[in-house]
DNA sequence: TTTATACACGATAAAAAATATAGACATTTT
DNA sequence: AAAATGTCTATATTTTTTATCGTGTATAAA
């Protein structure tokens, strides 16, 4: 399961990249974000720092400012942002390449049969995920796709 | 990540799984199984319980009692494990078909961006994890995989 | 230069989930 | 009857999740 705070970063995002997609985008404070994605202020204040951080979007202080998309939507990946707000998302912490961590009563990796059926998992999961972007979540919204039915 | 308890579980697994390969099979006290799967005995309890429960092992009471496999290792689903013991695996409950809740926001689930991605990843994911059996661990811990490299 | 409006950042707190531990009881074999 | 074993309920501890609050800093407009 993804975390609420998760969603909320996805709703963030999906609310600034839409603004990105208008005609003349502004940069939208987080009392308008918040509104618009129905997350919590504060709360969104927080993960909204974190993606900054992660320079996924921009923020401009003072009157009049407020957040932005940083990256253009297809090079938001969504493993990378799952990754950034919910952690690891290997099955395992020996299977994790940034937070790698040997089990403590690991005696061996290379034969641990739990190690080695979720890698299989893993990868293939890996393969699906790392493929997807922000780009992707704003096409599968739309009309297009329910009529035609190309989802 | 699954949790520690799932490995627990698992781990309780394979030391079953092992014993009934034996030419004599016997049953295995929680303290023999906790010891051989170096897992907190007083915890392993209620994970045996619970795998009891859901008819995967089988308990005797009393002296010369214990726990014993009660269902063919390639029965036995890695997915209906990780629902059993660490609840559903779809990333968003909105996407689980048994553990089914609607967003308490949600306005509309047809045209959610969020569900519709996630939904992609989750079919992709179901096919692998559902194909998934402790057989497939067993086999996985073979001297001749490691030979071969057929892993 | 003051003031209003915004983001930045650290501290704290409440709720939920994960990870156990303990005690009393029930069952079976010897 | 006694010893060994699983059963079941209650409780406790720790960690994670989900926030909220207060204060500081930057910017632009009046």
């Amino acid at each position: 399961m993804i975390t609420q705070k998760m969603k909320y970063a996805l709703k963030a995002l999906l609310v600034l990249a839409d603004e990105a997609a208008k005609p003349v985008p502004e940069a939208l404070t987080i009392e308008a974000i918040a509104k618009r994605s129905d997350s919590p202020k504060r709360f969104l204040e927080h993960i909204l720092l974190e993606l900054r951080n992660a320079q996924v979007v921009a923020s401009t202080r003072g009157r009049a400012g407020g957040y932005s998309l940083h990256m253009a939507p297809a090079d938001v990946s969504i493993s990378e942002m799952l990754r950034l707000i919910d952690g690891p998302i290997a099955p395992l912490a020996c299977l994790s390449r940034r937070a790698y961590q040997r089990c403590d009563d690991c005696t061996d990796e290379a034969t641990c049969r739990i190690r080695k059926v979720f890698a299989e998992v893993f990868w293939s999961y890996l393969l699906i995920i790392d493929s997807l972007t922000l780009a992707d979540m704003l096409r599968s919204g739309d009309v297009a796709d329910q009529v035609i039915g190309k989802a």
